[in-house]
This record gives structure tokens, sequence and C-alpha cells, in this order.
DNA sequence: CGAGTTTGACCGGCGC
DNA sequence: GCGCCGGTCAAACTCG
């Protein structure tokens, strides 16, 4: 276990079927990269972050895998920068972030935002076009609802959606989550010399996002953010590929009607799921031990519930149980 | 030929 | 006002 990984926080074990739901928003996360690696776990936190604050406490490297994740809609650069390790000031700034719900413990110095969360408030703009491009589509009266979107967006401040980062040890960038992304856009990240990568879902409408970059201190560590939820469910094409499919029905029953209200479901939808590795057509099963992170991760009973969540759903039939690399003290 | 990627330009927000 | 930076756009390109 590296240094950096010393400023995490995690989730202590649930009192209320809020945190415990929260807590089902965690999920193993497996890419196609080699079945080797492990896979992050993460923990979850509903915009409702106040009572998360209150259930955070410093991160014990013995006791936690690799992973952790963030979730808000704050400057997860920062944040990310700051899993890094960088700089105390960064770190700074991303307690401030938090706003003042952040407890003044020591303990808890890293906290996430969500200040302008509006779930399935998303608008694209043309605020990139070029004015040249600006002028020929409204010369030719084209483009209308960009030109509405341009408009609206005219004096309104851009609604951020949720984010939801996470951190996933892997060697490829992009993790295979289900979905369909097509990238839109990269950028040279300062202070690292790894770049971020955008996608945006490639299904119609749906207005969910993401941003790859790996961390710089550790390259192994891809941190993935997404930002807004999905409006679909998973493409046929890719379940027909995605063997143990980890899907938030898994989770939560109803995905139509059941969630509570408190949320989880928001956090569901936007889940990267569970598979076992199959490689563009014909690969086998593969890591599945990223759930052994989970237990690790949530190591007491409620979660050792939801450990069995997934046995009943037979996600666990195939996971061998892994040797979990040797954490350094 | 359609879908996805690359890449330089551009925009808005923000700090100074 | 200016410069920096994150985020987005879209033409050009690649790939299957």
């Amino acid at each position: 276990m590296s240094e950096e990984f010393r400023e995490f926080y995690y989730h202590q074990p649930f009192h209320d079927d809020d945190q415990r739901r929260n807590a089902a928003a965690t999920f193993p996360y497996s890419g196609s990269h080699s079945s080797t690696y492990n896979t992050g776990t993460v923990s979850s936190f509903s915009d409702d972050h106040s009572s998360f604050h209150n259930n955070l406490q410093m991160f014990d490297p013995s006791q936690l895998s690799f992973t952790e994740f963030l979730h808000g809609s704050g400057d997860y650069n920062s944040f990310s920068e700051t899993f890094s390790g960088v700089k105390e000031e960064q770190k700074a700034a991303v307690e401030a972030v938090g706003g003042g719900e952040t407890p003044a413990t020591p303990n808890s110095s890293i906290s996430s935002s969500s200040t302008e969360a509006a779930p399935g408030d998303v608008e694209y703009s043309n605020k990139g076009k070029k004015d040249s491009q600006v002028k020929e589509t409204l010369e030719h009266g084209e483009d209308t609802s960009k030109k509405e979107v341009k408009g609206k967006k005219k004096g309104e401040k851009k609604e951020r959606q949720p984010r939801f980062a996470f951190m996933t040890k892997s060697e490829v960038d992009h993790l295979e989550d289900g979905y369909r992304w097509r990238k839109y856009g990269q950028k040279a990240v300062k202070n690292s010399p790894y770049p971020r990568s955008y996608y945006r879902c490639t299904t119609q409408k749906c207005p969910v996002k993401k941003h790859v970059e790996r961390s710089f201190q550790d390259p192994s560590i891809v941190i993935t953010t997404y930002e807004g939820q999905h409006n679909h469910h998973i493409p046929a094409t890719l379940r027909g590929n995605v063997a143990g499919m980890f899907t938030p029905s898994m989770l939560n029953t109803s995905l139509e009607g059941g969630a509570g209200p408190s949320f989880p479901q928001e956090l569901l939808l936007q889940m990267p799921h569970l598979y076992t590795y199959g490689g563009g057509g014909g690969g086998s099963g593969g890591t599945v031990n990223n759930l052994y992170h989970h237990q690790q991760t949530f190591g007491n009973t409620t979660n050792q519930h939801q450990l069995q969540q997934f046995a009943d759903y037979g996600l666990l039939q195939d996971v061998i149980p892994p040797v979990f690399p040797k954490q350094e003290p």
C-alpha cells in the first residue's frame, strides 16, 4: 500500500438503512484489463454528504484495499490530485470544497461536494464551438436545438451533474462498465504526465459523461469520474458479452419504481457494472476477486450481507478466493 | 460507410 | 482586464 492512500477515508459500519443503501451502491469493478490486477472498491456517498461526513474515519491501509472514491460535483481534479498526495494546499482546497459540513476533526479532512447537483437536468452547449461555426449555424437556421441551449444558458449558471469518482487499479485507462462510450476530448492534466480523457455515453439523449485519468503518483491507478445518470439500461449488445454483469437491479430490485426516496438509485444508475472479462468476443471468466476487496473494505456484518446478496444472485459462484496482495504496514 | 478517436481551437469560470 | 485552466466542440482521421 502506497503512502498516498493514507489520506483516504471510508465509511464506518452502517447505522441505518440509508448508509446501507449507499454502501449497496458500492460496486466491485472489473474492467477489460488483466485479471491479475485487482480492481477496486468504492464506497458511495449520497448527496446528503452531511451524513457521511459523520461517518468518515481515517483510512486504515491495513483494512482498505486501494481504492476509494469521492462523490459530488466538486472539483474532482483537486480531489484526484489530493488523492495523489500532491500538495498540502491542494488538500486544503478539497477540504474547502466540502463546505462548512466538513467536521473539524483531523480525521476527516477530505470531503466531497454536491453543491450543484441537479440530476436529470443536462444540457449540451456549443460554448466550445468556434465563433465562425456558430455564426454559420445561425445564418443557415439550423442547429436550433443548440441555439436554444445557448440562449437558455445565457445568464444561467451551468448546472453540474452529481459526480461520482473512484480509483481503480488497472492497466487500461478506459474500463469497461457495460455502457458504450464515445470519447469527445482529451486534455493534459496539470501536474501530471497523463492526460485526462472525456467520454460521453453514446446512447441517444443519455446525459452521462465520464472522465478518466491516471494517477501520476501511482500510474497503475485509474481515476474515473462519472457525471450524471444513465436514463437507459445497459445496451443489450453489451449485455450479451458481459457475463455475470453486476447490475443495479441486483442491488435494488426495481429500477423503475422500487427505489427509496433517499437516493441510492441515483448512484446505482451510474454504477459501472461488474462483469467477468469477456474481451470483445469470446473471453472467459475473469476478475471477480474484487469482491474480496468489497468484503475487505466493508468488513462488518452488514456488508457480509451485501456479499450474501451478491451470492444470492449467483455472482459469486465463480469467485475464487483471491490471493490478496499483502499490504505494506 | 458508419462509428469511434484524435486533436487543435474555443469558451466560460475563476483567481489575481 | 488578463491569463490560466477545465471542459467541450467538431473537422479530420482511423478503423472495422
